[in-house]
DNA sequence: TGTACATCAGTGAACGCGCGTTCACTGATGTAC
DNA sequence: TGTACATCAGTGAACGCGCGTTCACTGATGTAC
């Protein structure tokens, strides 16, 4: 049953990649090691061929959102800047996808409770959401670049979880398309 | 071993008050009904006499949770106004006070895979929250103060959860500082 | 008001279940000569 | 290059554990007369 070393590498980054979804998709909590490794079409024996811990997976599945997140601002902001990130976090598309989505607002309240090696991983990629963010970001009136980037981030990660949490579509709908109006009109005053 | 009806009443109030401080320190997830029951000076056989299941306590917990913010915001803003209710949320003694703190952002993420009773709770918690705040906040250019408190609420819960999720504790300050400045800051502008 | 009985709050043992983790085993891959 | 052996990815059974929930039981409270 031994695989090649491509093979057996491919079969971790697999892991990984589902680990990311599910845990985005069903929380921390939610997901057990054995649908996770069935998602990733194994059994969940061959687990700890790859991985310490459920902790260590929970790291790096976190960090491959992250990956993901930052890649896809990247490219819409690319044509439409700062707003065009904006718009994509706080669309409903974007709330609906929870298992694609941003990892801070699916698993925010996980994380805060994770292990240092998690929260290592959530500070790291955050610092890179930041940085992403105010590039794209001019600086205002006594506001950087990085304190509005941070602010916003706030904002939307924060939205979008709210958004999530209410039973009224309209109140979640609502939720989201005051806090892009809020950001964007912040940045329009800057212009 | 019967109680008298006070007491019955008593208890479950106790329960519930433990359960809000037991969900937000160490999540729904992370919280048993043996080790809450516990908390409340019982065993966990009793649990049934008083909730139809542990969803329940979740949601009435929510919604004393919710009280107690409420409670608290409107105390410091009858001094302060919105700045005070602000300047209270991003404090970092709120931040350290995980079980006594906001349960939007103390549960965030496991609220929005909640039932729908619990959704229901935490979604009119949610709005009592928003009209204290825009009670609060006077409307600005094209802002409305509901406008206003819900974008202030998205970004007070935003930067709350990451100040907890990060490991260096200069990032998780600047975190509740960043928010602080930026909300306050949009106060003074309409003044 | 006093008595007899029904109610039910709380206890602690027990239930089945899924969890994270371990392990003996299989057989293809990697290594040494 | 071919052969013999060691390695190890993946399987599936098993581990102890804590979970939410149920239940028989106790005895004080509530109710009916």
């Amino acid at each position: 049953m031994r695989k090649s070393r491509q093979e057996t590498s491919e079969t971790r980054q697999r892991i990984v990649e589902a680990a990311s979804a599910e845990f985005r998709k069903s929380g921390i909590d939610g997901t057990g090691l054995s649908g996770l490794m069935a998602s990733a079409g194994l059994t969940h024996g061959g687990f700890y061929r790859h991985f310490e811990s459920k902790d260590q997976v929970v790291a790096e599945a976190c960090g491959v959102a992250v990956d993901h997140l930052v890649a896809e601002l990247t490219e819409v902001a690319a044509d439409g800047g700062f707003a065009a990130a904006v718009g994509l976090y706080l669309s409903t598309h974007h709330r609906d996808s929870l298992e694609q989505s941003c990892p801070y607002a699916a698993l925010g309240s996980e994380l805060a409770r994770g292990s240092e090696p998690i929260k290592a991983v959530a500070t790291q990629g955050l610092e890179r959401v930041i940085e992403l963010l105010a590039g794209q970001s001019e600086s205002g009136e006594n506001e950087s670049p990085r304190a509005r980037a941070l602010a916003a981030m706030c904002t939307m990660m924060g939205a979008l979880t709210l958004s999530r949490m209410v039973s009224n579509p309209g109140f979640s709908t609502e939720i989201l398309q005051t806090a892009l109006d809020h950001l964007t009109r912040a940045e329009r005053a800057t212009e």
